[in-house]
DNA sequence: AAATTCGTTAAGAAAAAAATTAACAAACTT
DNA sequence: AAGTTTGTTAATTTTTTTCTTAACGAATTT
């Protein structure tokens, strides 16, 4: 190897660091730790990684790998590729931002649907019971009835977000917004 | 004041509490805290509050209000209302869903796509150095160029993320994921 | 079967985040 | 002007989270 090629090499890590820095900082903004989103940085300029691999890039104990490749898997943009030859088990970090985008946030706002509608289910039958009550003054009910209103008014953008959520899973979502392959500034 | 009314504003309270605890939970998804999340709930359900008013419903002391509330306007989905009379700030949340998605989302997209177009645009010239230079091995040099296009075609991803944010201000994405007003089961 | 490798769990330590109390500064009241 | 009220900042404490070391169990190799 030339001897300059030591140089270069640095320079390549220096670049992929800007971006898995940045990559971080992204996934930092949507609730993921640092170090986890430094993480799937680490595994997006790599084909697939061993456990061990990370640990030796990342400079952290193997436990931390494991438990931050967990949190990735939960949000399916890691995926175990089984390779043959090795006992190890080998990672893939989905590379395809398209792809991050979509397992990414369907997930949290199919979770942010449910979670509320069910919310909301709970709650209407308790104030329909003080609405329906004859024991309650006309003022608590009117209070009742106006938040009765406003969650049951609030489903309509829960059911907008399953339709967004079905868009994007469908694909639907990129006819209304192309991908543009070359653009221009 | 009917003695079963202290029981009817109980019932309101509890309803009311479970959407507050959904919405926090949600916000929780997003990296937003517990307690700011839960803020955020209350605030759902009154029309102007203070900061003492806060402290008083949420049991925490006035700092943490200050400080919350401070989150919740970076957001962009608390305002604060300038109410004449009284000395004291008043603040209002965001209760329409779709302004909360489009306030708290396209401001964090947006800064995902500078933040990472920087990134890219820093890390590019480095690899082009690496790429042209004539005292590199080919090797190396193919590795720098597999990484400058691997970030170039991820560009993509980001003018295609501005184009979301601005669709989402337009409301563009309305007329591709409509709002139905009365959605049945 | 003994020894090694690998991944995970458990327990403890370290670090980071969040909340509280105290102190302060600005604006207003008396 | 002296004294309040209000919101924020600073300092400290508390709590939570994250990371590491140690221990374990399963699978594999020798």
């Amino acid at each position: 190897m030339k001897p300059t090629d030591e140089q270069a090499k640095e320079s390549i890590d220096q670049a992929k660091d800007l971006v898995i820095e940045s990559l971080g900082e992204t996934m930092d903004l949507y609730g993921v730790t640092r170090s986890v989103g430094n993480l799937y940085g680490t595994m997006y300029f790599e084909e697939s990684m061993t456990l061990d691999e990370m640990r030796e890039k990342l400079k952290m104990s193997k436990p931390s790998m494991s438990t931050g490749v967990k949190k990735l898997q939960e949000f399916d943009i890691v995926k175990q590729s089984f390779q043959r030859g090795t006992r190890k088990q080998t990672f893939v970090a989905e590379k395809n931002f398209f792809s991050f985008f979509n397992k990414f946030f369907t997930k949290k706002w199919e979770r942010e649907v449910t979670l509320n509608l069910d919310a909301i289910k709970e709650a209407q039958p308790i104030l329909e019971e003080v609405i329906n009550s004859d024991d309650v003054s006309q003022e608590i009910k009117n209070e009742a009835q106006s938040i009765y209103v406003q969650i049951e008014y609030s489903k309509a953008y829960y059911y907008w977000l399953q339709q967004l959520v079905e868009g994007i899973r469908s694909g639907k979502i990129f006819e209304a917004f192309p991908v543009e392959q070359n653009h221009h500034e």
